[in-house]
DNA sequence: CGGACAAGCTGA
DNA sequence: CAGCTTGTCCGG
């Protein structure tokens, strides 16, 4: 019995009345008499044989069905994966309201569920052959249709699928439906995924309830939504790659741009279409180096983005992400944007006028890289400002889309500027302009490149209208060589994929190596009682967090998970996004 | 978490 | 020293 109490991590025995025998099993959900108060549990074992001295109480209740035993047994490796407790993966991995009877199979067991004749698509092979290792990564284009790959995964048997919102798994499931699989979308229908289907899900479908697994897919891989943002900070892709190893079953990542985690993880079974399949799949992409321009025109819009505004054939998205704070500077003669010459960071500049690094702590003077000249300008714009000035280049109405605008209440119009929301709320465009990537390429983030590039991504799917290959992706920048760009411009992603690599390796942050960040008012009793592990280093503290890095996660969650939790407040982030 | 109980503080 | 607050411990 383990409580379903946040701040007690322990189990407790009890006894089993006889009535109740043929409910109760391992996964099942009870409550309980606990220090004189009914509290929910899940059943972690049976058949144990309790400490001598001890009066047993009987469950009070059976409150219904609960996640199958090797669920558990997972949920207690994400405990210790992400330094957190066990309790509240079973409460992720359990219904939202009582089951108390499951529904009767709607096939009789065994057997692959699909019954229709396969989907012919040009990366038919590549999809066949990701399904006869245990583990392979994916890479296809953001035209590509996953569907395929989806579908393969349920000819051989409850296969799980995970998407990256539940808006993409509530049009897949129905899909795969339509073809005669045997679908269960979560999180609406976990009775049906505990007796046994395909289970397609987000995020929290990592621990669908099926018993038995049969193969995994995970689509768009790289998708920082699979991360939980609150501590325990686990990783639904992370948490599928166990399963599947647990299960002996095939595990397949797909994404445009793969994870450098993924790629790791695969260690070389890397599948990728022909250099001409991945390029169709992408769509033309104009760099536009803003370093070139007349001086005079400092504004957002270079001549060539103006030009393909007007011109475009149908609707238009500018995206233009100005959260964060940091501010980005670039030389006021030849206009190049000042970055680290170890990690290509941007930089800032300090109090004492020096230009210091935000991510590795590199510091020069004022000084451009590029033509050695000593005066900087500031680059900053926001959306508002900049919705009045396209309506004034455009001479047509422009409307401005931001995480708070509701995509129901969209105003009709051709052109959409926006922050990063634009590319969720509008559904296809002729042309999608990246204004100023500079701020995503250099921001101060250790995962900067990657999100650059997963942006980049979402403005690909959107292009064309529809039509496939026939969208158009503008990027105004005064980096044109910067490795995320000319992947994109190439339809290349291993390209950023190999120069991010090496960034890692310099910085040694993951996945070459394994961090966890510790805050919060209990982290120096942490820290304290941590210690210094063999292999673990610890650093900081720098804003009331401690980074404690080792050089893989068995050590540093073997380390973590040894120092016994101190009173008070405490967020152990294990992989933390931000650093 | 939340009840139990112990130790510390206050006012008559 | 009752009555109350604050802190620490522990749960079957």
């Amino acid at each position: 019995m383990l409580p379903d109490v946040p701040a007690i991590d322990k189990t407790f025995d009890y006894l089993v009345p006889e009535q109740l025998g043929d409910q109760v099993r391992v996964g099942t959900m009870v409550r309980v008499e606990l220090h004189g108060r009914r509290v929910g549990a899940w059943v972690v074992a049976d058949g144990v044989e309790p400490p001598p001295g001890v009066a047993l109480r009987p469950i009070a209740k059976v409150t219904g069905w609960g996640p199958p035993e090797p669920l558990i047994d997972l949920a207690r490796w994400a405990a210790w994966r992400w330094c957190g407790r066990t309790a509240s993966f079973l409460g992720t991995a359990s219904p939202d309201h009582a089951v108390p009877g499951l529904p009767r199979p709607t096939r009789s067991g065994g057997g692959p569920a699909v019954v229709v004749s396969p989907v012919p698509d040009d990366h038919d092979e590549l999809i066949r052959l990701a399904f006869t290792r245990d583990r392979s990564v994916l890479r296809l284009p953001p035209a590509a249709d996953s569907y395929p790959v989806a579908l393969a995964a349920a000819r051989l048997g409850n296969a799980l699928v995970l998407a990256p919102s539940v808006s993409a798994a509530r049009h897949l499931g129905p899909r795969l439906r339509r073809a005669g699989v045997d679908v269960a979308i979560l999180p609406r229908e976990w009775a049906a995924a505990r007796v046994g289907s395909v289970c397609v899900g987000s995020r929290a479908a990592a621990w669908a309830p099926m018993a038995d697994v049969a193969a995994v897919v995970v689509l768009d891989e790289h998708d920082e939504v699979y991360q939980e943002e609150r501590a325990p900070t686990w990783h639904a892709r992370d948490v599928v790659i166990e399963r599947a190893r647990r299960a002996g079953v095939p595990c397949v990542l797909v994404s445009p741009t793969p994870s450098l985690e993924a790629i790791q993880w695969a260690d070389g079974a890397l599948l990728t279409p022909s250099r001409a399949t991945e390029r169709e799949g992408w769509p033309i992409v104009d760099l536009v180096d803003r370093r070139r321009e007349e001086p005079g025109r400092a504004g957002l819009y270079s001549e060539r983005f103006v030009k393909a505004m007007r011109e475009a054939p149908g609707t238009v998205v500018c995206v233009l992400n100005r959260k964060g704070r940091s501010r980005l500077l670039a030389c006021a003669r030849c206009g190049e944007a000042t970055r680290c010459e170890h990690c290509s960071s941007s930089m800032a500049q300090s109090d004492d006028g020096r230009l210091v690094c935000r991510s590795c702590g590199t510091a020069r003077p004022v000084v451009c890289q590029a033509c050695g000249a000593t005066t900087l300008k500031n680059l900053r714009v926001g959306v508002t400002r900049a919705r009045e000035e396209l309506e004034a280049l455009a001479r047509e109405p422009v409307v401005e889309v931001t995480g708070d605008t509701s995509a129901q209440s969209l105003p009709p119009a051709r052109i959409y500027v926006g922050t990063e929301a634009v590319l969720h709320q509008v559904p296809s465009a002729a042309l999608v302009a990246f204004l100023d990537i500079d701020q995503e390429l250099l921001a101060p983030r250790y995962r900067a490149a990657e999100q650059a590039m997963a942006l980049l991504v979402r403005g690909a799917r959107l292009t064309g209208d529809g039509r496939r290959g026939d969208g158009r992706l503008l990027v105004q920048t005064r980096l044109p060589h910067h490795e995320v760009l000319q992947a994109a411009l190439l339809a290349d992603p291993g390209r950023a994929a190999d120069a991010e690599w090496e960034r890692r390796r310099f910085l040694r942050f993951p996945p070459v190596t394994a961090l966890a960040a510790v805050g919060s008012v209990a982290a120096p009793a942490f820290i304290d009682a941590l210690g210094h592990p063999a292999g673990v280093e610890v650093m900081g503290p720098s804003d009331d967090r401690w980074l404690v890095r080792a050089p893989d996660h068995r050590i540093l969650c073997d380390a973590l998970a040894a120092v016994t939790r101190p009173p008070g407040r405490l967020r152990v982030e294990v992989d933390p996004l931000r650093i």
